[in-house]
DNA sequence: TTTTAATAGTAAGTAGTATAAACTATATTA
DNA sequence: TAATATAGTTTATACTACTTACTATTAAAA
């Protein structure tokens, strides 16, 4: 589809977030090489967020946590039940709610996914040490605080693999 | 649509790509918000492109810059012709290929949009040094550069503006 | 020179997401 | 008890951007 890699980073007065995006990009495609040979091609964030969560994780909790509206995340959820890797279970002590919970394959999955991230993180940052690597993450997060400041519409990202 | 504002960051075992992507799509709510009264909502980055580059840009060196195919392209540059931003000249020496360049219209908005993105990149930096911003625009190109040597699929992203 | 292949751009049809609206079931509040 | 709110689901719609096929033009090959 596309010609040649042309550095977005040559012109300077690009918004700042264009220069995000072309990164985020990048790092999605290649995570998504790397993991090719599972049998899921995204949604690992998913997965990671229940298994970080103490308190048991519903539908609604996964897409405010994730910036996903419930509608879509209905579709999001189906499609790793149907690949084996959650189950849904009605909270008994508010049958409206269910549980989303890891089944067995998710488990026995989970430490190769956070390998691979590892793995990537380690690649992506590959020339700083520790330490510069802790910076950028804080500093990351600086920007994400500042910017959540700002008055702004509601934005949600779709990433895609193309030919 | 969301309920609350939950931080991606609060779980460092996400993806980097996440954490980055969570910002960028700050960051483009940001802008679109800043840029509302104008009569475009997107594409800012096409008219820096051709007001940045030295020589004459047509449809395909846009599309291959911006990393989108040029059939999509066909539809910016139209959506940007309807608002007056560009025009579209034939190239005499190659009548195959049409120049894409700015009228006076944004000739005289683009200090404009420079200011709003000078200003909101500021703001996204609050309790940096110069410094500090230089160093972590020069690792994220780094990790830029570290991300374009792994194997990878092309990833395309879209950012919607939601209610 | 004639034929073939490549390139820039366009148009039409398709597929995949996400959205909105409407709905069921359950729980909470007045 | 009635009204309202919440979790989740279903359906239909709108919107991108992709794929394919096409025109016009140029370059390359025979």
């Amino acid at each position: 589809m596309f010609k040649e890699e042309q550095s977005i980073f040559d012109i300077t007065e690009f918004p700042f977030g264009r220069h995000l995006t072309a990164v985020s990009k990048l790092y999605v495609g290649a995570l998504r090489k790397r993991f090719e040979h599972l049998d899921i091609e995204r949604y690992y964030s998913v997965l990671i967020l229940i298994e970080n969560t103490k308190k048991n994780c519903t539908q609604q909790y996964i897409a405010d946590y994730l910036q996903k509206d419930k509608t879509s995340m209905v579709g999001i959820i189906d499609s790793l039940v149907k690949k084996g890797y959650i189950k849904r279970a009605t909270n008994p002590l508010d049958r409206r709610e269910h549980f989303i919970q890891l089944t067995n394959k998710a488990i026995k999955t989970l430490p190769e996914i956070h390998k691979g991230i590892n793995e990537l993180n380690a690649r992506a940052t590959k020339g700083l040490s520790k330490q510069e690597v802790r910076l950028f993450h804080k500093n990351l997060q600086l920007i994400s605080v500042n910017l959540s400041k700002e008055p702004a519409y509601k934005i949600v990202a779709n990433f895609e693999k193309v030919k």
